[in-house]
Formats: C-alpha cells, structure tokens, sequence
DNA sequence: TTTTGTTTAAGGCCTT
DNA sequence: AAGGCCTTAAACAAAA
C-alpha cells in the first residue's frame, strides 16, 4: 500500500473547506495547536494549489479562525514569543464532522452567547497576565518570587472540558504539567495585579506550565478525537486528511 | 511595514 | 423560496 502522496491533488483544488484544511493542521501537530503561519506552511506543504494566490486563501483561512467558535486562539506563552497566537480546537466542536469525514460538517459549531463569553473571558486574561508578565520583565529585573502564582490556572472551564483527562496517554510534551492544581481564585484582578499581597512566598511556578495548563483540557479532547478519526479512517487505510469512502446514497 | 486578527458584506451552491 | 454553509473581498486594528 503505497504512502498517500503529499501531493494527491496535484495542481487541483482539494476538496477541503479552509476549516477542515485548519483542523487537519492542528490535528496534525503534536500539541494540537499551532500558530498561524504554521498552518499555512501545512497547507501549501500538502496542497500545491495552494502555493498560489496565497493573498486570497489565507486571507478566507484568517476570517474562517476569527469567524468559527470552533476555533480557540490560545495565547503564547511569555517564554515562547513570537507573532500570533496559537489557534486550536474547541473540543465541544469535534463532532463537526460526520462519520470522521473531513469533507463535510454536521453542522456549523456555534457557542451559546454565556459560553463564548466565558471562554473569551478566560483567554483574554490569560493574555493580560502575559502581558503583564512581559512588562514587567521589560521593566527590570524581576525579583524571583513575585511571578503571581494567584494566576496559575485553576478555570472552571478546564474541568468541565476535561472531564476524564486520566483516561488519556501523555503522549505530548502536556506531561510536563505538574500534577498538581493549586486551588486559587482565577479572577481578571488576580491577573492584573502581580503584586498582590495573597501571592504565596512559595517559589514561582515555571511559566511554562501556563499556556500547557490552559491548553490541556483542548490537547486532550484534541487527541481523543483524533484517535477516534484515525480509527474511523483505518478500515480505507487512509489518512484522515484524504477523502473517506463515499457515503452510501440515501 | 508586515503579519495577524476581526468584522461586515455579498454571492454561489446545496438542501429542505 | 429560505436557510445553511462556504468562499471571497475588503476595511480596519493591533501586534511584532
């Protein structure tokens, strides 16, 4: 059995809508979630049609990201910089597709107006810590133990996505997590005041477990699902990303 | 300045 | 015909 080629489609257009080429992408990563310019470099690698008019495309792919709920922009890490945020999955939305078929969507995925606005929340203070972070770097040296650990991520939102997250391997670079999850207020003020006096003396936590904590939840229902697609597409011993059997007619 | 991200608008295609 | 999904264009803002 001949490897699909990267280059199944040649020159043709691929019958993929920019949101299954974007989740193909992220599901393709090893943390399931990449930034921008990484999932153009997916689709042009794969999808040489894509090598032209990049303008056009990239520009649906960008109003596709903001436009989509299943789309989640989760922001850098401070010790990880660089232009952009990384984008991922939504894991409520895995379901988009139908029997693990790329090519066509159950249904467009749709937050309710009180769920979008927490995650939104949420990520929006994750950014604010960051960039406070990043001031105060810029600012001087920053005296070891005033990294606010009142920030380490304890969200509502990650349990309730990750209801069962033991069930799953720790095949990413996620194993990195501690395992413990302080229980801590997770509020926008936290956030924003780094000096607060309720900060532990404790020694602060490696900013690198930030972004890991706030992305787990979606890396691991990411690699459930993926699992659930690759199996899905293994009786055609084919990739997820190449076009399923077709489905019966009626 | 370039890249990234948001938003609005419009038109095509398909299904119901 | 209406509605949903998708694509494309474009204006604009923010960030690096």
């Amino acid at each position: 059995m001949p490897r699909p080629s990267r280059d199944s489609y040649g020159d043709q257009k691929p019958p993929y809508s920019y949101i299954s080429l974007t989740a193909m992408a992220i599901w393709s990563s090893p943390e399931r979630m990449l930034p921008l310019s990484e999932i153009y470099r997916f689709i042009t690698d794969r999808f040489p049609y894509y090598r032209r008019n990049t303008q056009r495309w990239q520009n649906s792919l960008r109003h596709n990201l903001s436009f989509n709920d299943c789309f989640v922009k989760v922001p850098r890490r401070p010790d990880r910089p660089g232009k952009g945020a990384y984008w991922t999955l939504h894991p409520q939305a895995f379901d988009m597709f139908e029997n693990g078929s790329l090519l066509r969507r159950r249904k467009r995925f749709k937050l309710q107006k009180g769920e979008k606005d927490n995650l939104n929340a949420e990520l929006a203070a994750l950014a604010n810590f960051n960039r406070a972070f990043l001031a105060r770097q810029a600012a001087g040296p920053p005296p070891p133990a005033s990294i606010p650990t009142a920030t380490l991520y304890t969200s509502p939102l990650c349990s309730q996505l990750s209801p069962e997250p033991a069930e799953l391997p720790d095949v990413t670079p996620m194993t990195m997590l501690p395992r413990e999850r302080p229980r801590r207020a997770f509020t926008i003020d936290a956030l924003l005041e780094p000096d607060s006096p309720r900060l532990s003396p404790s020694p602060p936590q490696p900013m690198i477990s930030l972004e890991a904590r706030m992305a787990a939840p979606y890396v691991l229902a990411a690699q459930r699902y993926h699992a659930e697609l690759l199996q899905a597409a293994a009786h055609a011993l084919r990739p997820c990303y190449l076009p399923p059997p077709p489905l019966p007619v009626a």
